[in-house]
DNA sequence: CTGACTGCAAACCCTTTGCAGACCG
DNA sequence: CGGTCTGCAAAGGGTTTGCAGTCAG
């Protein structure tokens, strides 16, 4: 789990060093805000960033947080839970099934197997609550990405 | 996989069964839109709903969608993926890992395991694309949501 | 000093809601 | 025929964007 000072001081040596390497500019907004999602143990949405910041600045506005959060993705310093910004999807097979989701496309396919169903889960999660199931997501590139992505490595090195 | 025809004309029964059973109408929207859903291998949004619906039904709005697709869920017929309508969530927690997610209050919470990084994965799955990493999900009852739901049932049984 | 960044407000997208007419049972 | 359901249009919530002033480097 995370531990309180030490390891949000290294990461933010991380954020500084992104910065610099990057050309971005570290703010003051930039730095309270990077300093209260990664003492977050929660996964905050923008709005509770933004709450938490405010009490230590109160002048900051949320589509700075937005901006911010967003930026801290780019840089390869937070990632999100889910997808960046779409809408709710359905799904009408209701039998437990687990899912392949592209990385790229965001193509979701479905795939089935009993071992998955029943995995064994480490005894620390116990202390979250209670355990109903278990669904395992699989990423990786689609064979549809991938092709592309050859394409454009080596154009025209295989037949359409 | 899902079967063409068979399969989804036995869904279309319970769809029958379960508009009788619960008072609800069964409209020609909301046939089509069942029929939409359930046909469809991916899992489209309501948008994508919607436009398959309209090459058959040119009159459908896009609310009957959205209000047919929760009455789906409600009833029992199709799920959703991730949460129903949410803000996106940030994770400043880059290490590979895990999630438990409470099914009432969506609390989310990270945990590790080494031996879930490297699950065996259907052979099946190749068929979509490569595979770079599996991330499991523990639905249950947080302690907190459990708590309440015991107090709920049993008032005062046990001290706070 | 200069370009990047902030705050403001308005725009934007997806989704939901109120209402009058249409339809299922 | 009655109550539910539909389509319309407008509201709603979360998120993004354009602009002028501000600040880090």
């Amino acid at each position: 789990m995370k531990l309180d000072g030490i390891e949000i001081t290294q990461q933010l040596e991380q954020f500084r060093a992104a910065c610099k390497k990057r050309g971005v500019k570290l703010t003051h907004q930039r730095l309270e805000i990077f300093r209260e999602v990664a003492a977050s143990l929660e996964h905050p949405d923008a709005e509770t960033v933004f709450r938490g910041v405010q009490t230590r600045m109160p002048t900051v506005s949320l589509d700075t947080v937005y901006r911010t959060l967003w930026l801290l993705n780019d840089l390869g310093l937070i990632t999100t839970l889910g997808p960046r910004r779409e809408s709710v999807r359905f799904d009408a097979n209701l039998r437990h099934h687990h899912h392949y989701v592209c990385m790229r496309c965001g193509l979701v396919g479905d795939f089935e197997s009993p071992e998955l169903n029943i995995l064994r889960i480490p005894n620390g999660v116990m202390e979250f609550g209670s355990v109903v199931s278990t669904h395992v997501e699989v990423r990786g590139l689609c064979a549809k990405c991938a092709g592309e992505q050859a394409e454009r490595l080596h154009p025209g090195s295989s037949a359409t």
